[in-house]
DNA sequence: TTCTAATCTGCAAGCGCTTACATAAGGTCC
DNA sequence: GGACCTTATGTAAGCGCTTGCAGATTAGAA
């Protein structure tokens, strides 16, 4: 019917031929009306007819323009991402889990940057992009109770991701917990001398995160009776260079650590190179702990506090679904973290 | 006017009451055509009229709904973007490349994983997809020569990264030169027994990679009186965990490799991982190189042959910006490829 | 039988824009 | 002065769908 090679189908192969849905109405014998109304299980079609109209629309191989049925609706079953750094790892693990469930429900994702000029916009409801989208995702993007209740008035459904908010639905992991998980482990491990390697945040996103990991660490470090003095804590900017820089750093100070925490994998990556640069072993002489379970952690022995992202993106997903299609209260979801022990981690040395 | 704190904005600071091109008309006191073209920079506006008409759409906030005007116009400003593995490192690699250029020319990005599917029905022409959109991007989908005519048959600007095709525009890089790169590399470094661990395509795309790296490193080795026995040859699967079993089979062969090369640097990573595991040390007892130079091989001194990706993306959306502005011939565009010489890579043990 | 409620279906009015086509108002040139 | 071109604007017909409303049909209840 539609076979490309011989070209022998009913319209055109080409573009413009494409049925309509008043072309449908006709080969079913029914009005527009009630075609829209079969093709969306609508209540109130007879049965007989909805067979029909089914079937005409598959001969026809009929497809509802999307952008016709978006300006009589108002709906757009698209629904938009925001990520400050569409190029993370993190980030595109958590586009592959909302695409994945997106898919089966058969809405679009429309991909942006939320560089610090569209987040604006988003959050005073910039028309362009409501009118384009059903809901929108916000993937480390950072916005606070103040600029979540601006979301939340827009009435457009929200999804946050990496933030604990009240006035829309959000999820995240507890950072300090996690930052618990990873001191207590050095704790136990017998360091008394723990180096921290963080990053404010220089997207102007995710600001929470940093202070937050901080804090937990800090005050599992209290709970143990140890301090955490400035010498020990150095900005690692959450990159890979950054993390090695701010290796060498700490191992440079008068006292270094004898183990360090880094908010990142990847700043861990790069901890292990600086390391390695300085003939020190990972795990003997020093002990690195990373935050993440990036792909190439095992790899590295990185020993590191994983959270789930594929998961998270799902669960983002499947929130939206709820809230679009009415049920779903606004309320924050946490994400479980475990702690994964490889290699890099030991006692200190005697 | 549209202070979302006071609420004092000209309509409800809501949704609905949004400005349509109507109110933008009435208030500049023309039609809504003049509007449509005063706002478009269609010619023949009078300066004068052109000023006061976007002067009255910015005091309203108006923003075009494109859902209107793509109906109208038969033009969506989107562009879909197809892979298979949203969730590579190449991929968000490219994607964030592409998202560049788009931001700028003001073009939206629809993204969709290209399972079997999907990428089936995008060859026939699926009218779901291509309402939406204006062009589409392929990454790593394998196309073939004869899925490219089918493609070029669609009348949709297409762009295909990956592959070199001549029917349809397209990027790719010369993958047989990349690994007569990393052969010659060894062979200078006074490897005689090299390894290969590639992948056979078990996505169903990009078969074409695997094939031609291959046959680029036979030849240079043949071309330097060397052979390839099937022993030294594995599959890696293009995976962190298939690099490192690829390298155990490696190297429990009766007479194992000096070096080998692995085609991408996630099977490197494995590599390296089972070296560790194996007490040898890479870049000394054997030589290992890659392909992609990935954000961590830097950190773990992978010596590796470099490709662009996100000059790839960026590359790519540009072209399919000539093609949707009407010029842009059909043609394929060659990326270079660099050796990036790190620790990883040594002459053989004496 | 008659009335009411529950189902089904069609009519037709938009949704907010783009764009032929028509009209109008100068210029230019002979 | 008229013919003709160029520039500027308006008119109005859609684009392909959704949906409120109304009419028609049928089933049940009274």
């Amino acid at each position: 019917m539609r076979d490309d090679i011989d070209g022998n189908s009913e319209f055109e192969s080409g573009t413009l031929g494409r049925a309509t849905i008043d072309d449908v109405a006709r080969a079913a014998g029914v009005s527009t009306a009630t075609v829209s109304r079969a093709l969306r299980n609508h209540a109130y079609v007879a049965e007989p007819t909805r067979r029909r109209v089914l079937q005409a629309a598959e001969q026809l191989s009929y497809v509802v323009n999307s952008n016709a049925a978006a300006l009589a609706s108002g709906q757009t079953r698209t629904v938009g991402l925001l990520a400050p750094l569409l190029t993370s790892w993190y980030t595109s693990e958590v586009v592959a889990g909302v695409e994945e469930v997106f898919a089966q429900a058969r809405y679009d994702l429309l991909i942006g940057t939320a560089n610090p000029l569209a987040r604006e916009r988003i959050f005073r409801g910039d028309a362009r992009f409501q009118q384009r989208i059903d809901g929108v995702i916000l993937v480390d993007v950072f916005c606070s109770e103040e600029g979540a209740s601006q979301l939340a008035a827009l009435d457009t459904p929200v999804v946050v991701l990496g933030e604990r908010l009240s006035a829309v639905t959000s999820i995240s992991v507890d950072n300090e917990r996690g930052a618990r998980m990873a001191a207590k482990h050095l704790i136990g491990l017998g360091h008394r001398r723990i180096g921290l390697v963080g990053g404010h945040a220089h997207l102007d996103v995710v600001h929470n995160v940093p202070t937050e990991r901080a804090a937990g660490f800090k005050s599992a470090l209290a709970a143990a009776g140890l301090g955490l003095p400035g010498q020990l804590v150095v900005d690692g900017d959450f990159t890979i260079e950054g993390g090695r820089q701010a290796l060498h750093t700490l191992m440079s100070r008068s006292k270094p650590p004898t183990a360090v925490w880094l908010m990142s994998d990847e700043m861990g990556f790069g901890a292990l190179q600086a390391l390695r640069e300085l003939n020190l072993v990972a795990g003997r002489d020093v002990s690195i702990i990373g935050f993440d379970d990036h792909p190439a952690s095992d790899a590295f022995g990185l020993t590191t506090i994983r959270q789930p992202v594929r998961d998270t993106g799902r669960l983002g997903a499947r929130l939206m679904l709820d809230q679009l299609e009415g049920f779903g209260s606004v309320m924050h979801h946490p994400i479980e973290l475990t702690l994964v022990d490889r290699l890099t981690c030991g006692p200190p040395p005697a």
